[in-house]
DNA sequence: GAAGAAATAGACAGACTTGTCTGTTTTTTA
DNA sequence: TAAAAAACAGACAAGTCTGTCTATTTCTTC
């Protein structure tokens, strides 16, 4: 098939951007490791950056259904998938090649907010936000975009506090957070969520 | 003085690692901006990365007492400052040259976690927690180390939110989040805080 | 089996990187 | 004012990086 090669040249830079970073992980190593030429690369992808761009979709595909998975896995209600996230984060963090999610550190690496590659992190943390909608929706949130926001929060804090500091349980934390905030959304009056 | 060259170096990097990232920032782009000849750097650091960890440590001294003024400036009760930190960090993301945290950044770029540029990162949160604490004690937590985990993760989650998709109101989201922990930590019934 | 497409190895260009070295000039100190 | 320290410009080494080119070989497909 056209396709191996291409796919595992993404595969490969997937696991070589996550374990050392986008910059630092040279084109020549990615070629190497995937045991395929150079020119074979060029000829599927433009540049780098564009290898990296077709790496970034593939992982936000694959990682958000790996959390959708793994939250309907671990819960039936949608209050339960809820804090699920959080237990599927715990997983996601005893991980041996854990480095943090792959999208901030290429939001950190191509600052310019107009760059593609920003662009897409950005892009992957909306889908995330409107997946945390749903489901806060689905549990009765009285206003499910105000809960998805503040889930959203400690989602991102767990990661980072992790990333930084080792395996600090920030899961657990985040979850404990999180419960109390879902318990004040499901109780809260009625009014319009604007936010 | 000897050490108004250093000084210079050291504000530069600062200010270009800030907007460009460490790794993308070459030693002659800030040998350029500062004015300064190479010999001379290279006689008070003994290489980037030691510049570097210069940098992050005067970056986290000035950061960390930039938050506590702001802090202290905006409220009197320490319960009124626990949650004037949000106010704070609108603040900062308003600025023009906000990039996100430079920690969590040099975390990413240097991820081994023995790095000592990481290290450093590492330091800085948890220096940062530790005033945390310290704040929540002083508002009467019942678990004063939990509330301030979470508040953590909220301004962690905060920080990245608008570093990756731009002014969203992170701050004001987390600060209502907080106000929800820190209601439920100062309800809570009082029991042995081991986390 | 023959024609065409895809992948190969490897050299190469050109730019960029950190760090070293040298010899000169400026600044500080005594 | 003279000796000592600091900073200077700029060449240089040795390595890295992305991307291009060529000529050969392997695979598909008809």
């Amino acid at each position: 098939m056209a396709s191996t090669k291409r796919d595992r040249l993404i595969d490969t830079a997937l696991e070589l951007f996550n374990r050392d970073g986008y910059r630092a992980t040279g084109i020549d190593k990615i070629l190497a490791e995937a045991g395929v030429a150079k020119m074979t690369l060029y000829n599927h992808f433009g540049s780098k950056d564009e290898l990296i761009l077709a790496a970034l979709k593939r992982r936000d595909a694959r990682w958000r259904d790996w959390l959708r998975h793994a939250v309907a896995r671990r819960a039936e209600t949608p209050h339960g998938r809820l804090l699920a996230v959080f237990d599927a984060l715990e997983e996601w963090f005893a991980q041996a090649d854990f480095q943090g999610c792959m999208f901030m550190r290429a939001a950190s690496e191509y600052c310019g907010c107009d760059h593609p590659i920003h662009a897409v992190a950005a892009e992957h943390q909306r889908l995330l936000l409107a997946e945390l909608r749903d489901l806060a929706a689905a549990a009765g949130a009285k206003r499910p975009a105000k809960l998805a926001r503040e889930i959203l929060l400690l989602v991102l804090g767990a990661i980072v506090a992790t990333q930084v500091n080792g395996p600090v349980d920030a899961g657990k934390a985040a979850k404990k957070a999180a419960e109390v905030l879902i318990e004040e959304a499901l109780a809260a009056p009625e009014v319009g969520d604007a936010a």
